[in-house]
DNA sequence: TTGTGAAAGTTAAAACTTTCACAAGGAAAA
DNA sequence: TTTTCCTTGTGAAAGTTTTAACTTTCACAA
C-alpha cells in the first residue's frame, strides 16, 4: 500500500465504484474481472490492476473480483462509508445548479446554503432555506459539515473560504476563477469552466492544422 | 515550437489570460514578468517561462512581457481570436446554468438549447428558445456553432453525442458521467462533479491520518 | 492429487512533466 | 562604447505516471 497515490488512480476509482453500481443494476453476477472495468471505463485492464493495487488485494488470481466485496472497498478508499455533509455558498447559476444536482445523488446531502445578497437571504431552495453569509462560520461548525461548494464571484472567494476554514469545513469544491489559500489540512479542488472552454477552443484549433 | 504541449500547460495559458485581463483593468503597466503571473497563479516563474516557451518567445530578455502583446498571443494559441458558439443540450438544472453562466462571459456566446422533455421544448431561457432534441443535428450544423455541454443524463449522453458529431460539433463539454465515444476530429472534456467530490472525500479522509 | 488455464498482482521500462540552474542577450547606466 | 544588471529561454536532471511484460496464485478438471 503505497503513501503518495497519483491523483488520476483516485478519480478512476470513482470511475471504477461508478461502474459497479450500474453492474449491480443490471444483469451482472456476482463477479468481475479488471477487463469488465476496463471496457466500461474505455481503459486498459492492466490500469484498473494497477491502481486497485495501491491499495491492497482484493480479487482471486484467475478469477477475479467480487462484485459487492470491491465496492464496499473502493467506497471505504474513497471515504464514502457514510453520507456527506455539503454546504454551498453563493446560490447563483451554478449554486442553485449544484443544490439540485446533489439533492439527486446519494451520498451527498446539502445541509445549508449561503448568499450575501438581501434579495436571497430567507428564501428556500427545495427544502434549504439561504442563509447570510456572514453565518458561515457558526452554521457551518454547528452542522459538522466537512465538505463545502464555493460558487461565489472571484473576488469574494477568499473571504468566504476564511469563514468556511474557521467553520472547520475540511474540503472545498470551487468554482471561483482564482487560486485559494488554506490550510495544509483543507483540500480545494477546482472546478474551472472557462478553462475547460478554452481548452477546448485550442484542441478544436489545433486539429483543425494536423 | 513544440508539437504535444502537456494538457497542463494549456490549462495554464487560460490561467495566464485571466490574470492578464485582471492585471490590465487594474493598476498595471504595459510590462510584466514572469515572476508576476507566478505570483498570481500560485506557481514559480520557471513554469511560466516553459509553458509560453513551447509556443514561442514573446518576452524581452531582461525585461520581461508586453503586457497586450501578450494577452493577444495567448489568446491566439488558444483560439479565442473571436467569439465562439455554443449549443446547451441538457436544461436541467446544469444545463440552466451553464447557459446563464456563459451569458456572463466573454468569448463564448450560447446560440441554441436543446431538450427532450415536452414540458421545457418552447420554453426561452434568457434570449434562447429550448428546443427539441430531435432537431440537434440540423439546427447546430445550420449555426455553425463548434461547441456543445451536453448536461444529459448518462444513458442519453451518447445518444446525443452521435447528433451533435453529424451536426458538425468540434469540441464538448460533457457532464454526464458516461465515457463518449466521438470520432478523433472530436475533443471531448469531462467534468465530473461527482468524481470531484468523491476525490474530495477521500484526501479528507486521508489527511486525517496523516 | 496434480496439471493447466486464466487472471491478479508486481516489476521494469518508457513516456511524460516539472524543476533547477545557467547561458544568452537586451537595456540602461557609466 | 563598454560594463553591469536583469530576466528570459532552455538544456539537462529529477520526479512522476503510464504502459507493457512478467510472475504468481487460485480454481477446476482430469
Amino acid at each position: 500500500m503505497k503513501d503518495l497515490i497519483p491523483e488520476a488512480t483516485v478519480r478512476r476509482l470513482s470511475h471504477y465504484l461508478r461502474c459497479i453500481e450500474m453492474m449491480e443494476k443490471c444483469c451482472y453476477g456476482a463477479n468481475l474481472q479488471s477487463k469488465d472495468l476496463a471496457r466500461m471505463c474505455s481503459i486498459s485492464d492492466s490500469v484498473v490492476r494497477r491502481d486497485l493495487s495501491y491499495f491492497g488485494t482484493f480479487g482471486i488470481k484467475g478469477v477475479g473480483y467480487d462484485l459487492k466485496r470491491l465496492k464496499d472497498s473502493i467506497k471505504r478508499i474513497l471515504g464514502l462509508a457514510e453520507k456527506k455533509k455539503v454546504v454551498v455558498v453563493g446560490v447563483g447559476n451554478i449554486g442553485r445548479a449544484l443544490i439540485g444536482y446533489l439533492s439527486s445523488v446519494d451520498g451527498f446531502e446539502v445541509v445549508a446554503a449561503f448568499d450575501n445578497d438581501p434579495q436571497k437571504i430567507g428564501k428556500k431552495i427545495g427544502k434549504i432555506k439561504i442563509e447570510d453569509a456572514v453565518n458561515i462560520t457558526p452554521i457551518t461548525a454547528n452542522l459538522n459539515a466537512e465538505i463545502a461548494v464555493v460558487a461565489v464571484p472571484s473576488d469574494e472567494a477568499q473571504k468566504v473560504v476564511n469563514r468556511l476554514v474557521k467553520g472547520r469545513v475540511k474540503g472545498i469544491l470551487n468554482f471561483a476563477l482564482v487560486p485559494l489559500k488554506v490550510p495544509d489540512n483543507v483540500t480545494v479542488r477546482y472546478i474551472e469552466l472557462l478553462t475547460e472552454l478554452e481548452v477546448l477552443t485550442y484542441n478544436i484549433k489545433k486539429r483543425r492544422k494536423s
